[in-house]
RNA sequence: GGGCGAUUAGCUCAGUUGGUUAGAGCGUCUGGUUUACACCCAGAAGGCCGAUGGUUCGAGCCCGUCAUCGCCCACCA
């Protein structure tokens, strides 16, 4: 026998480097690189998942820990289960968001735009930021143990993705799905360009609402308006400079109706609200309703007609002429219940404008400022304006009155500067039928009919509904972006030249289309692979299109771009469409709805059978997890204290259906182990000193030399503690087999094989029988779970067997079976076989324990790693467990209760009646003879699990006084205690259990003599009677025992 | 304004189609180095399942209302 090299504890930080080269070498997670010794696999079924590409903005934080582990536990379940599994892996340029970072940071550091150093520089230094973030997303991912193809890692902005692109680009022009036109945007004034309306977030601001006069214009022919009180207009905006861009003053046509309406529709809400809200909505009413009497309405009504009359305001300031017009935007419960009219720069505005045909006049430069439309205001910026508008119009008499309001502003979520409404040109995808596609693609939950059998399954499947609600708006999509750092959008524009001079520079091309452009002044010209020349045609210049592309363009042709599209690769064929999309709820529309219209599109194929969207990670305090929050965390601190196992286990543990994580995460010191609590103060922080000792130390966030050079304080969090532990302890079980398996004959025989349904042979205990029934059951429930993406219920089954079944129970019987030679190597087999499976089990979820595991039970007991005449050089290839359904038995497992509830009981007296634990006790059990012959043969267990010795067991079993007394289902333990007795405090506790019995007695007996008899199912009252039975038997049993301790 | 989710032990969370006396981990208390594991073992205490009304023989679970918290979408001159 040699000594034991297995350390007591799992130490990760070996196994994962190890293990993570190891499965590198040996081209486990490359399909088409046939592992060793495997060529003569038979084709098998594939299984594709590919990566929600992480941006490349920044490091991978907790969020993407989560989506990239049961993306992890699913491929290499499916691996193990026989697929042909694929995991693509690869990061997402990003577009805004990274030039945004990048551009930030040239700003902090250099104090530059991106202006002054110009497209090329600007975009070489973002390369090299994504160079530093892909190297750093990428080992971050290795760190966690994901089993990518990592040959495979694909860019969207790579040559591959690119083709893609400008494929699909080409083809939705072709259709005519593409066009151009005048569009109101978001536009960021900070980075100048437009951001997508998802791109934008509302945050409360205070400001101001400023009442303005415009007065009326004299009407030829009618000077008698100015005599009629009526001199002027009034509105109120929280904006006042953009009134340099009024077109029209509207006011509502039927202002009577509509302020009625408006009366009308608050009282039905009145009707229907909480006391809370009525007091509100009653103030609210009460305003509006004084409308009606204050010559509010009257004077709206006068404005209405003057308007239809076609009456003209003067837009102060500024002096000009703008019409008065009547609009239904105009509400008359609203503000002054005339609304000025800025097309250019309102989306309301700009509708109005379309209806009444005004000039869009655009008063803003690109960068912020006010251009030559706003007369003496131009090259001001916004704020400035502002001021003077408001100064220059109190000068005049015009500023009626000014309120405190505070306004949700739109800001960008890149910049994090307000966002400016802006008429710009645009390019657009027209999304009606591509919509349409995708929202036909999924099932719906009310109709889930075989029919839709084939179609999309979004889990869980709440989320179905916004899904659908989102795409069913088919807003056109806007993919134009005014940025340098993306896919530049593949049209070229010709002027002058005429359709025939096209026709010859381009003869003979497929790859070449074109359009007369909507605006009417130019050639759009889209080249599908090629990029056009200047001088392509003959006597003419071509421009190709400075703007690039939506990121999500690039993105929403992910799963088929990675494996080829559009050429017709061996990989599109095989993986394609891909199996899972796992992915995070807030992406569900901008990504997931894309990807399925551009798969159909593109493919005629839905990219991906299932969605499953998971939890989103939170902190302490149940927020989000951000950057500017500074409460992300990253995943390598986390492996670096608790190994990557435990960080997996721990994420999978805590994915239940709908319940978002909170993670409750702390600072440990690095210098003294104090707890040095995470607040929202000091999360932001480079450095903190410890609570205990004052020293300082270094966090996540730490950036200059000097805090760089302190020990980093790691963060520690509960739920990682008990996954380390769990991670552990199941060390410590595969340490106790291999131990034993050491001690062992190393003979080559093999061992007995293992079968849960063999009840024949002598050596088959019902303990043997009991865990094998347990673990076919746990196989069964894992494999059930995972599948259905359950991922918490599946470490609840894995960690319950593994722990109190596996190790509390099998582990602890077996011991003394291995000390009996007649019985060692069966008892072994059972372990063996056990252990292997579990590992197997828990492979997928926590990799590297169970490799480590795998690879010295594969030396120890190499008949372990052969499955049907194959060695598994590697547990990630090993088959995963099926479940032996022979060997589920209910029968064995309720003995095995029996036998669990009475060692609970005997070890209880012994814990409550302070019996010194070297003390051995005896114990008998009054039961049938059945149950007896079933427990005889596990008396060993008792005396090496509890130190009791039976000394008897059946129906005429009887006490002394002596005992301790427990009444249990079927049949009463008797402890002897003699030596220790406290009789009063046995009295004590009798009464007490009987006190006890009698609640449910009566609670029982009432209920059998309800109603209950007659309506509920008869089974269920023959197990309330046999449960009632049940409790007076054992009530009698300490009734019995109290008297022979009376006497 | 529309939608979604949550509220269960001191803390963090489970709880399958309604069916005995509601579970786990951490923390607390008691006792322990028993031939893997103190990152451990044995045991205990601890809950009006947010409030209220209903359906039912029976509700943590189903339905109505309310309260509190969180998230998403839309809008706000």
């Amino acid at each position: 026998m040699h000594e034991i090299e297995i350390p007591k504890q799992y130490e990760p930080g070996a196994a994962q480097e190890k293990w993570t080269q190891y499965w590198e070498d040996h081209h486990l997670f490359q399909p088409d690189a046939p592992p060793s010794g495997a060529a003569h696999i038979a084709p098998k079924s594939p299984f594709c998942i590919v990566i929600p590409p992480p941006n490349v903005t920044g490091a991978l934080h907790m969020g993407h820990a989560l989506n990239n582990t049961l993306q992890d536990i699913t491929i290499r379940m499916k691996r193990m289960q026989g697929f042909d599994a694929l995991w693509v892996p690869g990061v997402d340029h990003a577009g805004i968001a990274t030039q945004a970072v990048v551009e930030r940071k040239l700003f902090e550091e250099e104090k530059k735009t991106r202006h002054d150093i110009g497209r090329d520089a600007l975009v070489q230094r973002i390369w090299d930021w994504k160079e530093q973030y892909q190297t750093r997303i990428i080992q971050q991912l290795k760190a966690m143990g994901c089993s990518c193809d990592w040959s495979r890692t694909r860019f969207t902005l790579d040559e591959i993705c690119a083709k893609a692109v400008r494929h699909f680009f080409f083809k939705l022009f072709e259709r005519k799905l593409i066009y151009r036109g005048k569009r109101l945007v978001n536009w960021d004034t900070h980075l100048q360009t437009a951001v997508s309306d998802d791109e934008v977030f509302h945050e409360a601001v205070e400001g101001h609402f400023w009442y303005i006069e415009y007065p009326l214009a004299a009407l030829p022919g009618n000077t008698a308006c100015a005599a009629q009180g009526t001199p002027s207009v009034c509105v109120a905006t929280t904006r006042p400079e953009t009134m340099l861009g009024d077109t029209a003053v509207a006011v509502h046509p039927e202002p009577e109706t509509a302020l009625n309406k408006a009366i009308d529709d608050l009282q039905k809400r009145i009707a229907s609200a909480s006391e809370k809200e009525k007091a509100e909505l009653q103030t609210e009413l009460d305003a509006i309703e004084l409308r009606k009497t204050d010559g509010t309405l009257d004077r709206l009504k006068t404005l209405a007609e003057l308007a239809k009359a076609g009456q003209q305001v003067i837009l102060p300031l500024l002096n000009k002429r703008i019409p008065l017009i009547t609009d239904t935007w105009a509400k008359p419960e609203k503000g002054t219940g005339c609304v000025k009219i800025t097309p250019a720069h309102d989306p309301n505005d700009y509708e109005v404008g379309l209806r009444h045909d005004l000039p869009m006049l655009n008063i803003l430069n690109k960068d912020g400022t006010l251009n030559e439309n706003a007369g003496q205001y131009a090259g001001l910026t916004l704020k400035k304006a502002r001021e003077k508008v408001v100064a220059d119009l109190e000068t005049e008499g015009l500023l009626v009155k000014t309120e405190e309001r505070i306004i949700e502003l739109a800001h960008s979520d890149r910049s994090k500067t307000p966002i400016e409404p802006f008429l710009n040109d645009q390019w657009f995808v027209q999304m009606d039928e591509l919509a349409q596609s995708a929202i036909d693609a999924v099932s719906r939950v009310a109709c889930d009919s075989p029919s839709a059998a084939g179609n999309i399954r979004i889990l869980p499947e709440r989320y179905t509904k916004g899904y659908i609600d989102w795409l069913s708006e088919k807003r056109d999509w806007p993919i134009g972006r005014q940025l340098w750092w993306g896919h530049r959008i593949p049209i070229w524009y010709c002027e002058g030249a005429s359709e025939t001079e096209l026709e010859n520079a381009f003869a003979g091309r497929k790859d070449v289309i074109w359009q007369w452009s909507s605006e009417g002044n130019a050639w759009w010209i889209c080249s599908q692979t090629e990029d056009l020349a200047e001088g392509t045609i003959p006597g003419r210049k071509l421009v190709q299109e400075e703007d690039v592309l939506d990121t999500w363009f690039s993105s929403a042709l992910w799963p088929h771009s990675v494996l080829g599209w559009p050429e017709t690769t061996p990989e599109l064929a095989q993986y394609y469409p891909t199996g899972v999309l796992i992915t995070n709820r807030d992406i569900l529309t901008l990504w997931v709805a894309r990807m399925v219209l551009a798969g159909l599109f593109n493919t005629g194929k839905k990219p991906f059978g299932e969605v499953y969207i998971h939890p989103k990670i939170l902190d302490k305090y149940g927020e989000g997890m951000s950057k500017s929050k500074g409460n992300g965390i990253d995943p390598i601190s986390v492996i670096a204290k608790y190994g990557a196992d435990a960080l997996r286990f721990a994420l999978a543990y805590l994915t239940t259906e709908n319940q978002d994580i909170r993670l409750v995460l702390d600072f440990e010191c690095p210098y003294c182990g104090a707890v040095c609590e995470q607040t929202k103060k000091n999360r932001v922080l480079p450095k903190i000193p410890c609570p205990k000792c004052k020293k300082e130390f270094r966090t996540q966030w730490a950036e200059t030399p000097t805090d760089r050079a302190l020990p980093e304080g790691p963060m520690i969090g509960e739920r990682f503690e008990v996954a380390r532990n769990f991670c552990n302890k199941l060390w410590n079980a595969a340490r106790f087999v291999l131990m034993n398996l050491s001690e062992s004959d190393s003979s080559p025989e093999p061992r007995p094989e293992v079968r849960g349904s063999d009840t024949g042979s002598v050596n088959v205990h019902l303990e043997d029988r009991w865990i094998l029934s347990r673990l076919a059951t746990a196989t069964r429930e894992v494999t059930q779970s995972l599948e259905t993406y359950h991922y918490a219920e599946a470490m609840r089954s894995l960690y319950d067997f593994a722990w109190d079944e596996f190790c509390s129970f099998y582990v602890e019987i077996v011991k003394s079976r291995l000390q009996d030679d007649s019985q060692r190597e069966h008892a072994l087999a059972v372990l063996v076989h056990v252990l292997s499976a579990l590992i197997r089990l828990l492979h997928p979820v926590i990799p590297f324990v169970t490799e480590e595991i795998w690879q010295r039970l594969m030396l120890a007991s190499p008949p372990a790693g052969r499955f049907a005449g194959e060695t598994a050089n590697s547990i990630a290839v090993a088959p995963y467990p099926t479940a032996d359904e022979s060997a589920i038995n209910p029968e064995v497992e309720k003995q095995f209760a029996v036998f669990q509830e009475l060692l609970r009981a005997v070890r209880d007296v012994r814990a409550s009646r302070n019996v010194p634990p070297k003390t051995e006790i005896a114990f008998s059990v009054r039961c049938d003879e059945a149950t007896a012959a079933l427990l005889k043969p596990m008396e060993p267990y008792f005396l090496s699990m509890a130190k009791a010795r039976a000394t008897g067991w059946g129906s005429e079993t009887q006490p002394s006084a002596l005992f301790a007394v427990v009444p249990l289902t079927g049949m009463d333990v008797f402890v002897d205690i003699s030596e220790l007795i406290d009789v009063p405090a046995e009295i004590a506790k009798l009464e007490k259990e009987i006190a006890r019995l009698s609640g449910f007695i009566q609670s029982k007996e009432s209920k059998l003599a309800s109603d209950f008899i007659q309506k509920a199912p008869l089974a269920v009252v023959e197990k309330e009677r046999e449960s009632l039975a049940e409790l007076c038997q054992q009530q009698q049993s300490a009734r019995d025992a109290l008297e022979r301790l009376k006497r």
